[in-house]
Order: C-alpha cells, then structure tokens, then sequence
RNA sequence: GCCCCCAUAGUUCAAAGGAUAGAACAGUGGUUUCCUAAACCAUUGAUCCAGGUUCGAGUCCUGGUGGGGGCGCCA
C-alpha cells in the first residue's frame, strides 16, 4: 500500500533527523483533498516536546525524505502539516497489480492476534427480538472483518440456557402446556406459559420446586429443559440462516454449571469473595467507580449468577483457545456488569494478559425516541422484522423494476431488505443510540444500502453490456479527475478496514463505502466506459476493481449485492 | 443518594488532539438524443453553558444544565 510507503520513508527520514524520537507516532492519514492525499501531523507534535519551531523541523525532515516514487510533491503547510499528493502513475501501477490479485488494497494484519467474540446470546424459550439485532449484526460483522484482516476469530454464541426461569417454564409445560400451540408455534408457546406461571404469585413455590428438581439432576425435567433448547435452536437457526450469521460454538450458560461452585470457593479462598448477608460478594474499595458496588457471585439460595457463570466462562475460553483478546458486544446498560466482571478477573487471574473489551452500544429507539416497540405496545420480534424490511424492499423494486418476474423481485427484495435493515444498524456509531426509521434505512438515495447496492448493480450492468464478466489486466490511464479520485479512494480500503478493527467500529467501513460509492457515481457520469475507445479496458478495470471493493466491504458487513435492482 | 453514558444544522447522523466541523434527509434551483435518473450538480444552515490544559479542543480536564441508563440476590 503506498500509503503505508509514504509512512514507512516518513519515519526513517524522522529518525535520522531525530534519533531519539519514537517514529511508531508518526503517522500518515488520508485528508481533505483540498490540502492533498495524505497529511502527516506528526511533526507539530515532534516539535513542541522539543521547543523546536515546527516548520524548521518540517523543513529539514522534508529535506531527508524521498517519497518520489509515489508522490508528485509534498508541501509543509500550515503550522506544521505535510501534505502528500500522489502521482498518478504510482495510484495505477497499484491498481494495476489488484487488478490481477486476490489482496484488495489491504495487507494481512502483523501479528495475526486470536480474537473471541461472545455476541448474539439470545434466551431459550422467548423470541429472538429487536434487542438481539444490533448485538448480532455488530458481532458478526465484527468477526468477518478481523478474519478478513487475518486474524483467528472465534465466535462463542453465549445463549441463555439456564436459570430461573426454568421453574417456571417446567411447570407451565407439565400443567398447562397446548400440545398443538407448541406443534405450530414453539416460542410462542413457551413463552404464554411462562407468562401464565409468571404472573400467578401462588405457583411460585412450585416452580421453586421444579427449578431444584432441575438443578439437581431429575432425568424427566432435564428432558423436558433438553426439548426446550433444541425447541429454541431451531428458532434461532432459523433467524441466523436469514441473517447469514454462522457460529463456530453455542457454549449455553448451561455448559459451566460444573464449575460454578470451584469457582466460587477459589474467590473466596483468595478472600477476592467474602460473604455478605448469606451471599458471597465481591467489593472493590479501591477501584473509584466501583467502589460502593459490589458483585454478587452467589446468591443466598447457593446459586450463582451470570457473574459467576462469565467468569467461568472466561476461564474456559482462556484455556481452549488462549486468545489475545475477548469482546463481548453487548447493550451498553451492561457496563457496570462487565466493569466488575473485569476488575474481578483481574485479581483472579493476574497472569492472563489477553484483553477485554466490552464493545458496547445503544439502544434502537421509535420515532418517539422511547425504546423500540411495536404500536401495540410489544417487544418487536425479530423474525417479524425481517419480514417487514423484505416486504417494504418488495414494494420499492416492484414499483421499479415492474417488468422482472416475481421470483426475482423476491431475491432482490430479500438482499435490499436485509441490507437496509444491516447497513442502517451498523453506518451509525454503535454507541449512539438510534431512531429505527423504514423509509430513510430503505431510502434510494443518501447513506444507505440501497445506494451502494445500486451502485454495484451499475457496474455490473456495463459488463453486462459489454457483454463480458471481466476484464483482463491491462495498463490504467487516470486521465480525468473523477478516474483519479476514484482510483485514490480505492487505496484506502485497507485503512478503512484498519480503523474498524482499531475500535470495533464498523460505521468507518460504511463512511468509507459511501464516499467509494460516490466517487463512482461522479466517475459515472462524467467518464463514458464502452465507447471510449482506447480508454476502455483502463476504465473497464477501474470498475472492476469498484465492483469488487463494494462487493468485499458490504460482504464483511454482512451485506449482500446483486447485480440487478 | 451514588455510579455510568450521552448532548453537533429544522431532522437523522459523521468527525485518529489538527487545517475553514463533514454528509444525508427535508427546502430551493438545475442536469437525461449517452453504460439503470434508485443517479449527478449547485445552494441555505450546527459543536448545551462557564472555566482550564494545548501552537491547536466537537474531541482531554474541572464545574454546571438537560436527557437516558445502572446500582447485592434477573441477565
């Protein structure tokens, strides 16, 4: 990547003007094109802890730096910038060698890091709901780009398999469960029985029953909880299946009920636990946000809490996979949760360095900006808004595309649909809350996926024209502006995918696709491709490449493309 | 009461301590004998308040104001 280029000489040039200058800060970044390609700021910073007058130090780096080969020339503006301006030549002797590559304008990640991401983790015997979907999209995006960076992911979905609940739902299906309700409707069987059990204070001691029935091992209710779960992987399944969302493990909360209890007596061995009220807690008189919370890891009943069973989890996931780094993409109301479960780790297992993240985000809001509901008042399934996003797309391509066949406008429907529901959740900083809003995710112009699968769909359609699949590598002419700018913007991919992985923010790659998207259009409109005689195969190329980086970016998102819409 | 998060155009969102805060929607005006006009071009308009650190603050620190969330036996 000649970005990488630029920076590499930046900082050789650094280190023999300042020897003593730590070059791994000296950075270069894409910047605003009126000032250039590339900017560096890293001098201004350089200066001023040496009281050195920053433009001086500009000049004489300048004056040790040859950057040559990929820039047309590098000015020192400002109070102490260096802008980098390409040279087109070196823009296309890149595009050149993608053209005939399977790298995209990305390198490998150095060193390649092993990453668990505990995302999704929805609970056995309730619907998969809107509050799952941020959670899902985000992770599963999130893995896709670190794995397309190199590195080794694991996904872990931590489903919700146990607890309390569980009295209830065992009752509830030996009382009063409907055999046909539950043939034709699972979930929602499950779920009307545990309301019914729930909300009948006098039933509570026999659900107490059934749970310590279950806890301890009885063959019948532990049948009957096995039936549930596989009830409600198929659910889920069934959503992930349309989400394109894979697992490589479900480790329920279920799989480390065993050493729940070792867990426990080992804090309280290392006193990280004592015990409270005829609870085992664990306070934090030293760390200042924490303090004046405790965590309970377990309850006076004897049993333990998620706490207990995350920390088991932790110790699990450290010993199978030894990761460099553990996610947990989760709703930001968790935070103290995971604060405590961190701080706790830390004192259990000092020596394990891997770090966690609590990769956090905000809550979808209605047009009221109150949670999302429906407009009676209910949880929004998931598996009802799913449907709803391909209806919408439906009636937008039908009333397009009137004369593809039904079957077609299904496909299309289902890839627009779904990529509007994806790309609206994930162009947004995950930590901002956000309005859920039909008609700007499915709108046909703006930031959205309808416009950046419309834009593959162009480019698709002049090959279609041309009547050929792909073009063979040949030499790249960037003779007009937007060929230019489009063809710079195209090697800045990496980077994108750089600064996703950098804060586990995927909304960069949307920003990113966007603007790709944009140049595109401009390059469309002013750039004829067929007809334009001995231009082209370059501008043919220049497509192709277009082509393949959206396709790439919005299939590590998660999103698919189709080549007519 | 304590703790956490948030506050940017009329609206929805961006912004690695960097340059004149960037888009989109809505509004207004324009572009098609030409590869999908689901497009493109032009244009109006914003950092909650008060201090501080810095050559430089939407971003970091302190104190307010307003909103959301969490606080020992749900996850």
């Amino acid at each position: 990547m000649i970005h990488r280029s630029i920076q590499n000489a930046l900082q050789v040039a650094v280190a023999a003007e300042l020897p003593d200058a730590d070059t791994s800060r000296v950075l270069v970044r894409p910047c605003d094109p009126k000032f250039g390609d590339y900017q560096s700021n890293a001098l201004m910073a350089l200066a001023k802890q040496r009281r050195m007058n920053p433009r001086e130090l500009a000049g004489a780096v300048v004056a040790r730096l040859d950057v040559s080969e990929w820039c047309s020339k590098v000015e020192i503006a400002g109070p102490g910038f260096l802008n980098f301006h390409l040279e087109p030549e070196a823009v296309s002797g890149v595009l050149k060698e993608a053209a005939s590559s399977d790298q995209l304008f990305f390198e490998p990640a150095i060193p390649s890091r092993t990453i668990v991401i505990d995302f999704s983790s929805p609970n056995v015997a309730k619907p998969m709901h809107v509050g799952h979907i941020r959670s899902t999209i985000l992770g599963d995006s999130l893995a896709r780009i670190l794995r397309l960076l190199g590195h080794r992911v694991v996904t872990d979905n931590h489903i919700g398999d146990w607890g309390t609940q569980f009295g209830m739902l065992l009752l509830g299906w030996k009382t009063i469960l409907d055999e046909e309700a539950l043939e034709a409707d699972p979930i929602a069987e499950m779920e009307r029985i545990y309301k019914a059990i729930n909300s009948d204070e006098s039933l509570r001691d026999a659900a107490r029953a059934e749970l310590l029935k279950l806890q301890s091992g009885d063959s019948e209710n532990l049948s009957l909880w096995q039936q549930m779960i596989d009830l409600s992987q198929q659910q889920f399944d069934m959503v992930y299946g349309r989400l394109g969302v894979g697992f490589d493990y479900t480790l329920g909360e279920s799989f480390y009920n065993d050493e729940l209890a070792g867990v426990v007596e080992d804090l309280r061995k290392n006193k990280i636990a004592v015990e409270s009220e005829g609870a085992m807690i664990v306070e934090f008189p030293d760390d200042s946000p924490l303090k004046g919370q405790p965590a309970i890891v377990r309850k006076s009943d004897g049993a333990a809490n998620y706490t207990t069973t995350d920390l088991a989890t932790l110790q699990h996931r450290q010993r199978e996979w030894l990761p460099d780094e553990i996610l947990y993409v989760t709703d930001g109301r968790q935070q103290l949760h995971f604060q405590q479960l961190f701080a706790i780790h830390r004192r259990w297992r000092p020596e394990v360095s891997a770090s966690l993240e609590h990769v956090w985000f905000g809550s979808i809001l209605g047009p009221d900006r109150k949670p999302f509901k429906t407009r009676s008042g209910e949880v929004v399934k998931l598996a009802a808004l799913l449907d709803e996003a391909e209806e919408r797309a439906f009636t937008v391509v039908t009333e397009k595309n009137p004369d593809l066949d039904g079957a077609a406008r299904r496909e299309i429907a289902r890839i627009v649909g779904l990529g509007a529901l994806k790309y609206a959740d994930l162009s947004n900083n995950r930590q901002s809350d956000y309005i859920f809003d039909w008609d700007r995710m499915l709108a046909l112009q703006g930031n959205t996926a309808p416009y950046l699968q419309y834009a593959y769909t162009r480019i698709r359609s002049i090959f279609r024209k041309a009547g050929m699949d792909e073009v063979s590598a040949g030499e790249i002419s960037l003779s007009t502006p937007e060929e230019f700018a489009l063809a710079k913007h195209l090697l800045n991919f990496g980077l994108a995918l750089e600064q996703v992985a950098a804060e586990y923010r995927p909304n960069y790659l949307c920003t990113y696709l966007y603007e790709l998207a944009g140049h595109y259009a401009r390059f469309y409109e002013a750039c004829p491709v067929l007809q334009s005689g001995d231009a082209q195969t370059s501008r043919l190329t220049l497509c192709d490449l277009a082509a393949r980086v959206l396709k790439e970016g919005l299939g590590v998102l998660g999103i698919e493309v189709t080549d007519k819409m």
